[in-house]
DNA sequence: CGGATCGTTGATCAACTTCAACGGTCGTGG
DNA sequence: CCACGACCGTTGAAGTTGATCAACGATCCG
């Protein structure tokens, strides 16, 4: 349960992280089983945990006045999933988050989190890196979301995510996406010709 | 010329930032004037740098094929400028950056950077929030470009950064909202006679 | 087996872009 | 200090992209 953890921390973290280490590590988090569209995150409440998914795969996305689910994240194993101003300011998070497959998770609260950055060199180089790699993320999908074709942002999430593609069905792509579902078979459709 | 820098830090940081530490800052960062239309950072080049802009108006972007300029970041007083990946990776950028008005900018390295960060706790703290911030505005953003229409994204940008208004020419408003200037034209249009 | 979900396709519609022209302002070089 | 050119914002018309509405077949799961 707590392997797919430890490996993503030696991997992020120059160095192995210690088996004393390790083991404060897993009493910070808390480990649920989340079953396929069970929730983690309603919007309104809190966003208490952030999550490492070890197995399975959720999402988060905001439904809009005419019921319209916006889908602003995908996450599989290795991914972290949380509504991050929601976790960090403790104000009600705007959007649900739940699992696409019955999934397995560990949950952190941030006091938690802060307390074993400190503790633990491993999980303070680790979220260093973290923060740089979402930073640099987060950048290209706003310059592809300015600049790019809806198209063009396929062929990006392809290239980039490929896994993504084939754990989610279209219509939950397309909105990560930000275009409608027959928008993007008609561009898969298009593309297939080529 | 410190001052902006000085002031910023202590308001990220809990404390106040010690006369000595606040030497080891000064020490790290090149003073540099930057005229207006001047390049801070040519497509193509590493990133070398981030700049505090501590007085005057920036701005990045790429150019397309078509030679269309595509604004991802406008930057003014207390905020900071640079290519992040570029920064972080020593990648050649794909923006360029520069000088909107003429302005103040104090330069570091990203090695003087962490080097800070590890000997000035100040520094460290500062950083975190400013990691946390960018998270969250990136994600606000992010989720602007897909669930909003121009018009939305154009009343967010004002309720958030009316400063940014203010400064910057409505081309480049528009560029940086991923709308063309004559839709942000009639969209201001259309809000004035609301 | 039956209902729900998913992807596809066609037709129409709305949002936004592109192209073109014009007037105003600002900064600069003569 | 003035005149000129560059840039900026605005407006109109036409074109494109993608959204919406609607219908249908396939598949999956209970």
């Amino acid at each position: 349960m707590f392997d797919a953890l430890r490996n993503y921390i030696n991997n992020y973290a120059s160095s192995q992280i210690s088996e004393e280490d390790f083991d404060l590590v897993k009493q910070a988090f808390k480990h649920k089983k989340i079953r396929k569209r069970q929730y983690f995150l309603q919007e309104g409440d809190v966003c208490k945990y952030t999550a490492f998914i070890s197995k399975g795969a959720m999402r988060q996305y905001s439904v809009d006045e005419n019921g319209n689910e916006r889908i602003i994240r995908l996450g599989i194993e290795n991914w972290w999933m949380g509504d991050f101003e929601s976790f960090v300011m403790l104000t009600p998070s705007l959007y649900n988050i739940d699992a696409v497959e019955d999934s397995d998770i560990l949950m952190v609260t941030n006091e938690q989190m802060q307390l074993l950055r400190a503790q633990v060199p491993a999980i303070e180089a680790t979220i260093k890196v973290m923060d740089q790699n979402r930073a640099i993320a987060y950048e290209k999908r706003i310059r592809a979301s300015i600049s790019f074709s809806a198209e063009e942002r396929y062929l990006e999430l392809q290239k980039t995510y490929p896994a993504l593609l084939q754990r989610f069905p279209q219509t939950m792509i397309a909105s990560y996406l930000g275009i409608s579902p027959e928008t993007l078979s008609r561009i898969r459709k298009q593309l297939a010709v080529k």
